[in-house]
DNA sequence: TGAAGCTCTTGATGTAGATCAACGGAAGAA
DNA sequence: TTCTTCCGTTGATCTACATCAAGAGCTTCA
């Protein structure tokens, strides 16, 4: 409708028409010209060192922000209890959904390994939005498929074995990975056991039994942060069900 | 701006501005305007048995559901596991928020007591949405406080006792109803304690052995399904620790 | 009115995984 | 290099909670 504003001198900053991570990212979908109105609001692309934080839990929410590569933790700390790993950021996943409404953060974020993010300011999102009924579905769309994950997080945590929900873990890992066009088999674990075991609800040494025991069994190869998934099938049964390994 | 339509004749049904919900259902902050084209999509109040569903895992997803009076559960079924309950739903919450963007729903919902819900049905909300930017801001909102709230549900599920689980449940429905204007100390529980334990990932055994030990503890009484929060003081110590009661 | 299901409670027992503890290796600092 | 720290592994022990089991109120229905 509108015609674009006359186009800004700006640095080379990479575009997201030009992006990797252009296919699965939130402007899925978009046409060139929203695409252009899209670059238009996106911040420098940040960098991050391993343990730099991107939010911290109270500070003022005021921008989502975009995974381009590398990733982070998410984790929420409780009065009186030892703060808790509740997201794992993979690149083209966003960050801050659910501060979304709110004057503050929900959680820390923190770069698991050098990391780059993209920064969306919510309200040029919001007006943005206003015009492009596409870009509106995409976040209804993100958010919605964030609180299914969440679900199914719930339902891993609650009465689920440990063996169970290291499969599922790895296996979701797997899957996400291999739809940024990486390898679904072999990938690196950025974060540590102690995060895992905080994310799945575990302790740290349940995580590296159970993770030693996968790789006597021949499902998978772990050499420190190093991970091969031999035989998926058998992780999926794991995953699946505990004990269903009696033999006939 | 665009001239509201004739006034369709229609039946008498209870209009969103006469509604006791009103203040704290999806349409707050609405203008008087906003509000009757609100009122104008919203599909006759339907009528819930106990036990009767209101959405089937798989089925197509077409509406989101207010609950009007009564309460739902929410629950997934797993290959191989048995039905888990996910989530339970009280009068002014929004159901259906997690299949948005999905051709189906994602759990099945069923009333617990004899429930009223208004429909809404998606696409007329969308339409609406597009010149309603108060009532986009609404939806993000609610999306986004149910992220929080399933976040929290994660971390109770993963490390906290059973002591804690079943206080922060306990506190966490007073705070419902006190903001719906019921009484936060006295309450009706329409769901099993079987239900209790699918939600928090304890056995229904455990459920009711720790509700007697609350019991004898002084700090709740309970009857059947009828609950009473005696200290409630004490039930938040509880809930944030399960053994700091070390006498001095 | 009694029979058949439920739901809830309470007791006895078993176990998955937490916790405690010790050690080896890798990474960063000086 | 050596020192320190963090991370991961593995073993021994302990415990919170699941599971199994039995019985006691309730509804519901014929």
């Amino acid at each position: 409708m509108k015609p674009r504003p006359a186009q800004r001198p700006r640095p080379a900053v990479p575009r997201c028409e030009r992006c990797t991570l252009h296919a699965r990212c939130l402007p899925l979908g978009l046409e060139f010209d929203a695409l252009q109105s899209f670059d238009d609001i996106i911040r420098l692309p940040q960098a991050l060192k391993r343990g730099q934080a991107l939010m911290r839990q109270g500070a003022p929410f005021t921008s989502l922000y975009v995974v381009r590569s590398g990733s982070l933790k998410q984790t929420v700390a409780q009065p009186g209890q030892r703060d808790q790993v509740t997201h794992f950021h993979l690149p083209g996943e966003i960050v801050g959904l659910d501060a979304i409404g709110e004057a503050s953060c929900h959680g820390s974020v923190v770069a698991l390994e050098s990391a780059f993010v993209c920064e969306l300011p919510f309200t040029l999102l919001e007006v943005l939005a206003e015009r492009l009924p596409e870009l509106r579905g995409r976040l209804y769309r993100c958010m919605s498929r964030e609180l299914r994950r969440d679900q199914r997080m719930m339902c891993l945590l609650s009465g689920r074995t440990a063996d169970q929900r290291l499969a599922s873990f790895l296996l979701g890992l797997s899957e996400r990975f291999s739809a940024r066009g990486l390898s679904p088999y072999r990938f690196f674990l950025s974060m540590s056991r102690s995060d895992i075991g905080s994310y799945l609800g575990l302790a740290l040494e349940t995580v590296s039994r159970v993770l030693a025991r996968f790789q006597e069994q021949g499902v998978i190869a772990v050499a420190g942060r190093e991970l091969t998934i031999s035989d998926i099938e058998a992780l999926e049964g794991l995953a699946l069900a505990s004990a269903p390994m009696t033999p006939a």
